[in-house]
DNA sequence: TCTATGAAAAAATGTGGAAAATTTTCATAG
DNA sequence: CTATGAAAATTTTCCACATTTTTTCATAGA
């Protein structure tokens, strides 16, 4: 599969995650359906400068779109390796966010997330997905409904619809592994 | 939640997995199909005789239908501490397979899996599912359509449809995190 | 009295067809 | 050679109805 058909696809994961047609899309970047539908399949390869407004669209950092391309051959949507994982949601500085998931095209994501000592999540977060979080390492407080958990490694959560937020006060980061479905990304 | 409602949606989550009807379950196990549904619904509880064919039938262990009582009551349902995980598919000795998720209900699995050194899966495994796994610890052999990947502690990999089999020829156990969607537990 | 059954009622799921929405194609202008 | 926009194709969304599956509940049996 070439590179600019997985681009194309993760694109559209994208699009979907946020429920929005190519029409609407289009709008927001001031370009055609047409060229849309022909990005997302591959057919054509946006410019960096494209690239940079559909990032800046979506909220994900740019550097997301890259990164496919340095598997080997056959490693490609297989296997992804630890060095080799791309970032993403770059918003909170103390939150560190890469992908699992070789692409974005599946009916969940699994992300893996360091929360640095300190960092605590900006706002409540409330989502109409499934999550469950596994926490490798460390230690992390979470708060789900206004109930107060401490959870440690090896410890897991999930939250179903509710609202959370979460804390990190201890001096070492937490390391988990964060399942949502559906995508979110 | 009542406990008798919780076992019942475990059953029932099981019985779905196997895109299973009340009828042909019923059947299997010899009795009515109000019955099950009772039970199902946490209206009935089954005798500890009816479990056992239940977890037969189903191949599961006995145990995965206790453990859900345990948790303080303000967790349950949300947090699954690591020492009170339950197991589940205790076919292959080489592999112990631990519940992330507090049950059985979502639309995806969230399984903790050890792979003992000189473990290896008995036979190929094809299944229409996806299935990303993200190894904690260990190095594991894996093919994917006879394609060989060695995957370390930090990489994963991602299995759509494709037939698998894995092997641990290493001397320390490899431990993963499997997440299945749709369900097959 | 309590439990399981089996038939009736209710609910959920599947089917086919038509309309609407979305996506793809492609001739053409820039 | 690239992007556009209108036409064509495809996909999604409703319905109405049939079928399957599940739930309810009166009753027989323990």
């Amino acid at each position: 599969m070439s590179n600019a058909v997985k681009l194309g696809q993760d694109i559209r994961a994208l699009r979907k995650a946020r429920k929005m047609t190519l029409e609407k899309m289009s709008q927001q970047l001031g370009r055609s359906v047409g060229w849309l539908s022909q990005i997302e399949r591959g057919l054509s390869v946006p410019t960096m400068e494209d690239l940079r407004e559909i990032a800046s669209l979506f909220d994900v950092p740019l550097s997301l779109f890259f990164g496919t391309t340095e598997a080997p051959e056959n490693e490609q949507g297989r296997v992804v390796r630890a060095a080799a994982r791309r970032q993403i949601g770059a918003y909170d500085s103390g939150l560190v966010e890469t992908l699992i998931s070789p692409d974005l095209t599946d009916d969940f994501e699994v992300i893996h997330s360091t929360f640095k000592p300190g960092a605590e999540i900006a706002e409540i977060t409330k989502r109409p997905t499934t999550e469950v979080v596994y926490l490798i390492s460390g230690t992390l407080d979470l708060w789900i409904e206004d109930e107060k958990y401490t959870i440690s490694a090896g410890d897991s959560f999930r939250i179903r619809g509710d609202s959370y937020r979460w804390a990190n006060p201890y001096d070492i980061p937490a390391v988990a592994l964060w399942v949502i479905s559906p995508p979110v990304y």
